[in-house]
DNA sequence: TATAACCTTAGAGCCAACTCTAAGGTCAAT
DNA sequence: ATTGACCTTAGAGTTGGCTCTAAGGTTATA
């Protein structure tokens, strides 16, 4: 229902229009996630609208956060969104939140214990002998894993 | 001037004081970042308090987010502080604190993306014909890198 | 027709930090 | 003397997502 000119692009037009590179438009076609509808007779891809946008889906997902093989699992609704559900979807969003959560947590707890760190040391030109930031990674009493970061005053 | 007994440990004894694997253990040794200061005749690692110490130290900068190559930086300002300045440590970790920062902002950015698909999304038993999480992966309109969440509500 | 700029493929290399394997040596207990 | 649990080494494999190389074929322009 588009009546727009459909533009016929190679693989190097199709780099520049989505800002991924040759190589990883390859690297994509390998793995399953997208295709190029047409070939030259000498093998040239040659890549569609359609072909065009479920890159940029691609690209979207990697963009928010989603694995390849996530994406592969969204494509497969993609493309027949009759037989899937929201729920299809809200799982696979959901999952991923979780993990991004999950690395966040552990990202923060990190921040805090170098900030405590830095706030702890001079940071000046004395000589390290006495650097707080090294005596608490001494005592170790930083952080274990899950643990709150305990780093003494 | 400690002068509790002396335990020596083997490798497995080590790894069961630390929670570090056995394997590791002689990883990190490879990567230079620690050694048994002792081998048995027949070549076996001996660790004294001393090792057991650094090793330990390689923990809670493991666990703190330092790469073993901070670690390597690190460890060579322990064994010699007075040839190094505390700004020396304050740099390391404020690089390390940058690192950090920098990655938490992208998976903020991609937490507050996927909540709002999720919140778009009914996730129901429907068919994903309408639904708003596919609609918005593929107008691509969510975030390209650096740039603000800016989902179509 | 020559040259440069494309394109193709299979497969290797990269990153970090492990994790594991193979093939063998050592040691304590039975 | 024989288990079985340890230890040694060099080196390969894992993870995910690229990134690059080599060796060659194609195409557009001068």
């Amino acid at each position: 229902m588009d009546f727009g000119i459909e533009k016929i692009l190679k693989i190097s037009e199709l780099s520049e229009q989505t800002g991924l590179s040759a190589h990883t438009l390859r690297y994509y076609e390998k793995h399953g996630l997208i295709n190029a509808s047409n070939r030259s007779e000498a093998g040239y891809r040659f890549y569609n609208d359609s072909d065009l946008r479920r890159v940029q889906f691609v690209k979207t997902a990697r963009n928010t956060g989603f694995s390849l093989a996530d994406i592969g699992q969204l494509l497969s609704i993609r493309v027949d969104k009759r037989s899937h559900s929201c729920q299809d979807v809200t799982d696979i969003t959901q999952k991923k939140l979780l993990e991004v959560s999950a690395k966040l947590t552990e990202l923060q707890s990190m921040q805090q214990t170098l900030e405590l760190l830095l706030e702890s040391c001079c940071g000046g030109p004395e000589n390290a002998t006495h650097c707080s930031i090294m005596e608490a990674l001494d005592a170790g009493l930083l952080r274990d894993d899950n643990k709150e970061a305990r780093i003494i005053k």
